[in-house]
RNA sequence: GAGGUAGUAGCUCAGUUGGUUAGAGCGCCAGUUUGUGGCACUGGAGGUCGUGGGUUCGAGACCCAUUUAUCUCCCCA
């Protein structure tokens, strides 16, 4: 029998990483239910038909496919060998996987949306907390389980949703006490306005996707790569222009000189967008900035509007970005039902934990789990110490008794490891004069007191 | 999908140009003592050296494959 192990890129949580995580967990909700998003949940597998070709060739091939069963079946051999040979020239064949595990939480959602649309009422707020599955090399912060927590707003084309959402990230991380957050944001029609200003509008996926990397491989590295994709020399020159531009009005003085109309559009949406949030954002946040950032371009294919991508700047950690989202204006239309818009934005809760985990951000407070510990000396004892067990359990405390009667030295160390910060000491003296003797009280050792009090001082 | 580095006890790691029964610290178990927590002392358990092949009289060490972790590219949360 070989070792035991887990399939690659996936982990087991311990307990004081569930506790961690947790935390974060509660923290995002209380921000989502406070601000109206009611909770949904979807399957783990969807039809492999509505995951296919809604994440770009490189999310196609990053879809952890599911085999069907029964393939064993002899009559089935003919076509499964067919769809076999299809696999290997690269289709999908529905006779070999027609599940696949999904990959983010948005496409989901918009299936969900499309098939309750009759039943919802939009705007529709939802937030959704599942691991999402891709089949990426595993690499620091990139796991291939990990989850997210959306939270999305469709039925709408108002700006306010863009502005609450940069409101959600700001107040979430400002609860979390991540420093340095920056909030980047940018508008897809900005980079198609880029696009047409150089008169390479059929370029742009090309274009983004280089500019994307500015930061990254620098000016000349952009330049590089979008000479390799057949621009010309002017061209070139006019995208180096306009991505070093940090300010709007700037931006958009360049897109009124050549009248590029969706660049302007996409100049006004960054614009309203953060009046709004002006607005409606908080002053005591004092650990996120929103800044500009007309090179963010974004993967997922599926937006059209504002993007937002979000990032820890803190020198200590080395992380991709710990969120990301944007407005989708026909993600349902993909699934039948045309004119609605979205827009929503995700949170990477594993890498806010690493983050986390290497700032030492978590509170002590949450690794507690029992409070108090009774030490079992046995015989009588065990009952009337049950007895007391019960009764703080009932008034909310959470308490454990040692299950057997083995000696203090085993017993304290047990408390002492698991963290336990009260131990419940009951011996023949106890029991018979109604009371206990508690330690775990700073400097003051062991303190002898009713049952009452007892449950007064751990209440 | 391409490449680099690594894998020895539960944990952190030693292991000299390949050479007897593979070690340490911590942890764990038993005991002693303090007759009620991290101390001290004594004893003990636990490793087919990631897995599978190969070279060799002999492999933890060298070679190949495989697997996992980690890093870079690609892409992303």
């Amino acid at each position: 029998m070989s070792k035991p192990s887990v399939p690659q890129g996936m982990r087991d949580l311990t307990p004081e990483v569930v506790r961690r995580r947790q935390y974060i967990f509660s923290t995002l909700r209380n921000i989502f239910e406070q601000c109206g998003f009611q909770p949904i949940e979807t399957p783990s597998m969807e039809n492999l038909g509505t995951l296919m070709g809604k994440y770009g060739d490189e999310g196609d091939r990053l879809i952890f496919k599911v085999l069907n069963n029964g393939l064993n079946e002899a009559a089935k051999h003919d076509k499964t060998r067919a769809a076999l040979e299809n696999v290997l020239s690269g289709r999908n064949d529905a006779n070999l996987t027609e599940r696949a595990l999904r990959y983010d939480l948005t496409i989901p959602f918009a299936r969900y949306v499309v098939m309750h649309q009759h039943e919802l009422q939009f705007p529709f707020r939802r937030y959704q907390m599942q691991p999402v599955w891709r089949a990426d090399r595993p690499q620091k912060g990139r796991y291939r389980e990990f989850w997210q927590c959306d939270c999305d707003i469709v039925g709408t084309n108002s700006l306010i949703n863009e502005a609450e959402l940069l409101y959600i990230y700001r107040e979430a991380f400002y609860r979390l006490q991540v420093p340095q957050v920056i909030v980047r944001i940018n508008s897809r029609k900005v980079l198609t306005g880029i696009a047409q200003f150089c008169g390479a509008e059929e370029k742009l996926v090309d274009i983004t996707t280089a500019i994307d990397k500015l930061d990254k491989i620098g000016s000349e590295g952009v330049s590089k790569e979008l000479q390799q994709r057949g621009l010309t020399e002017e061209q070139l020159n006019n995208i180096l222009r306009l991505i070093n531009i940090r300010d709007l009005a700037e931006m958009e003085a360049a897109f009124s000189e050549k009248e590029i109309h969706t660049g302007l559009d996409g100049i006004k949406e960054l614009k309203d967008t953060l009046a709004y949030h002006d607005t409606l954002g908080s002053s005591t946040w004092n650990n996120s900035e929103i800044k500009i950032d007309f090179t963010l371009a974004r993967g997922l294919s599926y937006y059209t509007g504002v993007i937002v991508e979000v990032n820890c700047a803190d020198e200590r950690v080395q992380m991709g970005s710990i969120g990301g989202g944007g407005r989708y204006d026909d993600l349902t239309g993909l699934f039948g039902l045309k004119n609605l818009s979205g827009v929503g934005v995700s949170f990477g809760i594993d890498r806010i934990y690493d983050v986390m985990e290497q700032l030492e951000l978590f509170p002590e407070s949450i690794a507690v789990g029992t409070k108090a510990m009774i030490v079992n000396t046995g015989g009588a004892n065990e009952h009337y110490a049950l007895g007391i067990l019960q009764q703080l359990r009932t008034k909310g405390i959470a308490a454990e008794i040692y299950p057997e009667p083995v000696k203090f030295d085993k017993q304290m160390k047990y408390i002492f490891n698991r963290n336990i910060p009260f131990s419940i000491i009951i011996e023949n003296e106890e029991r018979e004069t109604n009371t206990v003797r508690v330690k775990g009280f700073p400097e003051a050792g062991q303190l002898r007191m009713g049952i009452d009090e007892l449950i007064e001082k751990l209440a």
